[in-house]
DNA sequence: CTCCGACCAGTAATCGTTTACCGAGCGGCG
DNA sequence: CGCCGCTCGGTAAACGATTACTGGTCGGAG
């Protein structure tokens, strides 16, 4: 029997007499033969893996974007390489490259980035490289390229989503309201500031740069840059952290040092993420679909490989989950 | 120019003239030339991919795992594949597939299974016939499988963290301790079960079946089964659930009733999940080196990939961490 | 009885690399 | 001056699948 024979009838696309199918599907059986991806890959086209490049898996919101994309892919029949930079540049364009070699029918880079001057000329250099060599760069979770690159973009609200937020503060009374803020140049901190100075504008007060500081997104962050203002004396009914993860550690600043949230301040987050509802008290934040995200990145990427047509920027709208962190000033 | 010399220069193993190297990385430049994977594979080998397969990636402690086993695979130059099965036996079938058709260098099967009927026998065939394929199968976070079969396991001590957990509650004083249990045949819930029972019998209590009551390790049943345990009239003066994110369950139905914690009922979790610290009271916990697992796993059987030695069974030790949600009974 | 078409199976080219083998040019040494 | 060996580049086989093309067999129709 051919190697011809074997391939046309595990295909099934072509007319194979009973018997030497039955004898095919035993010697499969019996040699516990599987097809080689990359043989058949060299031949007839196998889809591509979809590449999930993000800064760390942990994270509550980017584990939500990565369960997303994996779902989507996984329904479209494709597998999820999954690849941690940890931050590191480098690791960043190694990962592109190697991307390149896998033909990933996606890449996508999850979540906000620094936006320093390399930033846009490199992500050009990877959506051109990327295009040439048939992959698709996707952008979840940042803003948009200028010009007109090769590259789908699934951002959300990030500054109606602050504003959302501080809109609520401010309707509720407060006037000083701390912002922590993310690391400088950071896409999603600078929507998220610009979010929060338009909130103060339609309220009628006045930005004060000592209430917004900038810092990481980590809780010891949160903590430490909470506990610097309380003890610097800065004057301020209620703080807005740029994240969940950061009001958490402003959260144990306070209560530290005898404040009650919000009985003295009040507190909201942004995010969503699980724990939020069960802290004490219940973290009103900003809701983003993180699952969404995840999702419409791969499935935009995915729709394209065949039509050209389709959507290559989207925006999901966030939400303000009001819960018990929030209460009018003294 | 051959094409010989053009992969000779790019392995660079070779004696390639420098005018000639010139010429060729002039050309890759010019044509965006990368190589393809799935040709390179065919000849000379690749290093094949790392399979993660987990129930969901969103879960706090997998994601850890997750994370630890992406470190370690990248540190090694792979890449990692992670496939969410959400408890879909199909899937997982049709995923050890796909990873022999693959080549992936392992396949790590993370988090407890539920030890039904078949569950050996369909361990015994994964890892049976992923060695046929090359590929190395890994049992990370369940217990080992009986006969001589070529897979690698590496646990903790579920049981071992229990008893400590339930040992701290009964040091305290507390004699009614409420099981907030796994679901019946999980291995880690079994396992934990046997923990509970022994700290019980070292400390001269009688084992109460009502006390023991099964359910999934997910926030809405461990609210829902401590709810149910109180309108019942159960009598216990302490919960130990079976995974943190069961106790932030528990709080919310204790305070909910009225009850403080740990003022009325003491509370213990498993795994020390991040937000562990931030619950009010700071949960006391079992921790769990997840990442460890997960970089263990994915050193382990990539070390047996080259010489045929090494360790394949590991288990890796739990500590309590005690915070504030324990109080000698009133 | 012959011829044609349907049905089935084999031959060989192809995908993009790697690498063993071969051979050409050339400098040094006897 | 001739031979040897080193340097460097080409030829071709192999990896494992898919598939166009070819060809053989058999049944039915003319």
């Amino acid at each position: 029997m051919s190697v011809a024979t074997v391939s046309r009838t595990l295909a099934g696309n072509y007319p194979v007499s009973d018997a030497t199918r039955a004898r095919v599907t035993a010697a499969v059986e019996a040699l516990h033969y599987v097809v080689n991806v990359h043989a058949k890959a060299l031949s007839g086209r196998v889809a591509g893996p979809v590449a999930l490049v993000l800064q760390d898996i942990t994270g509550p919101s980017l584990a939500h974007v990565a369960a997303g994309a994996e779902q989507e892919a996984a329904a479209r029949g494709r597998l999820s390489l999954v690849c941690a930079t940890h931050s590191d540049q480098d690791r960043e364009d190694d990962l592109v490259q190697l991307m390149r070699e896998q033909h990933a029918a996606a890449v996508v880079l999850v979540g906000g980035a620094v936006l320093d001057d390399g930033y846009q000329a490199r992500m050009a250099e990877y959506a051109r490289a990327l295009d040439a060599a048939g992959s698709r760069l996707v952008l979840c979770g940042r803003p948009p390229l200028p010009g007109d690159l090769p590259v789908t973009v699934v951002e959300y609200d990030n500054r109606g989503g602050a504003f959302q937020a501080v809109d609520h503060l401010l309707g509720a009374g407060h006037r000083r309201v701390l912002f922590l803020a993310g690391e400088p140049l950071n896409t999603s901190a600078e929507e998220r500031r610009t979010g929060y100075r338009q909130a103060l504008r339609a309220h009628g007060v006045d930005y004060a740069g000592e209430l917004d500081i900038p810092g990481p997104y980590t809780r010891v962050s949160g903590y430490q840059r909470t506990r610097a203002a309380l003890d610097e004396g800065l004057d301020f009914t209620a703080v807005f952290a740029g994240t969940d993860v950061v009001a958490v550690g402003a959260l144990a600043a306070l209560r530290e040092a005898g404040l009650s949230v919000p009985g003295d301040v009040s507190l909201v987050g942004f995010d969503d993420v699980p724990f939020a509802a069960d802290l004490t008290p219940a973290l009103t934040t900003v809701r983003v679909p993180y699952e969404d995200l995840g999702r419409t990145a791969v499935r935009l990427a995915l729709e394209r490989e065949n039509r050209l047509a389709g959507d290559d920027h989207v925006v999901l709208g966030t939400q303000l989950v009001i819960r018990q962190s929030v209460r009018p000033p003294k």
